[in-house]
DNA sequence: CAAACTACCTGACTGC
DNA sequence: TGCAGTCAGGTAGTTT
């Protein structure tokens, strides 16, 4: 599941493979992956074609590639995206779902492959979306952006009764954060997610911050390792899962601080892992009496 | 107007 | 063996 650390290796590996190279034709062999591209696949197709990339970009889970007049390619990966930088001729992938080939000045053709299994994600072409695709405004700075506004973050929290791992994945309050980093970033924090932010000391939420982004680096430090060989490492996959995950994942295991084993439990139709010592259940609010 | 809910999607897995 | 049901979860759109 791709959140902040494996999008950035995905615009890392893209940054390196495919900027300068223009685009000799474009396949898009599933209309869903070009929903968000209103005018269709063929227009999609036809105003990609004979262009090129010249920088890879993210803000939160978006990622887009900037184009030489000012446009962008704007992708989410979603649930199960994938891009691949891929030599032609490379069997096609089960969930194929768009081809962009690559014409290098110098050098042997490439293809930018996106699969996607479950087709959450998808492409668009963003107008005049270079710097910053006006599709995506209202997504919010991520942890690690260096303009990411740590004050005016607890400000907002702390002026709203909803819970903390809520306002984690509301992507217009602090993007990049999905329900697996969210649990890491609360458990290292010893904050349980439905604290309401209200009741949060400043403290609290900078702890909650901090482990967000600590998280998040290491995934990225394993996620990051080598992408400069071809079949490239741009597969929103960080080797990060199985290995390092603290609560997440890991019901019933002992909470590697404590020893108590991890609890779940059901929220926003996902599940939340917490460590029921380390992370004390907020007492419920009783409502004010009538 | 903010918060809460639902649709969108496929494949792995579970239980009968 | 088969098949229905459940789960995974980010985002946008709808409802409350």
């Amino acid at each position: 599941m791709p959140e902040l650390p494996e999008v950035e290796v995905v615009r890392l590996g893209l940054e390196a493979h495919v900027l300068g190279h223009p685009i000799s034709s474009v396949e898009v062999l599933h209309p869903r992956p070009v929903r968000r591209h209103l005018a269709g696949a063929a227009d999609f197709a036809a105003r990609l074609t004979g262009r090129t990339f010249t920088a890879a970009r993210r803000r939160g889970k978006y990622l887009w590639l900037a184009l030489d007049d000012g446009d962008a390619l704007l992708g989410h990966l979603g649930m199960s995206g994938q891009m691949l930088v891929q030599r032609p001729g490379v069997p096609d992938e089960r969930h194929l779902r768009v081809r962009l080939s690559l014409t290098p000045q110098d050098g042997p053709e490439l293809e930018l492959r996106f699969v996607d299994q479950r087709m959450f994600g998808g492409l668009a072409l963003s107008d005049g979306g270079a710097v910053l695709p006006p599709e995506i405004a209202h997504i919010a700075r991520d942890p690690l952006d260096e303009d990411f506004d740590d004050s005016a973050f607890v400000r907002r929290v702390r002026h709203s009764d909803s819970g903390i791992k809520r306002m984690l994945l509301n992507q217009g309050i602090v993007s990049g954060v999905g329900n697996i980093y969210a649990d890491e970033g609360l458990w290292l924090a010893r904050v349980h997610g439905e604290r309401p932010g209200s009741r949060l000391s400043r403290a609290d939420i900078e702890r909650v911050l901090s482990g967000c982004r600590q998280v998040m680096l290491e995934a990225l430090a394993q996620g990051g390792t080598s992408f400069d060989a071809l079949y490239v490492n741009v597969n929103g996959q960080s080797g990060y899962f199985d290995r390092s995950l603290k609560a997440y994942g890991r019901e019933s295991e002992p909470c590697p601080r404590c020893g108590t084993p991890i609890r779940r439990i059901a929220f926003m139709n996902r599940s939340s892992y917490f460590c029921p010592v380390c992370q004390p259940v907020p007492r419920v609010r009783r409502k004010p009496a009538a």
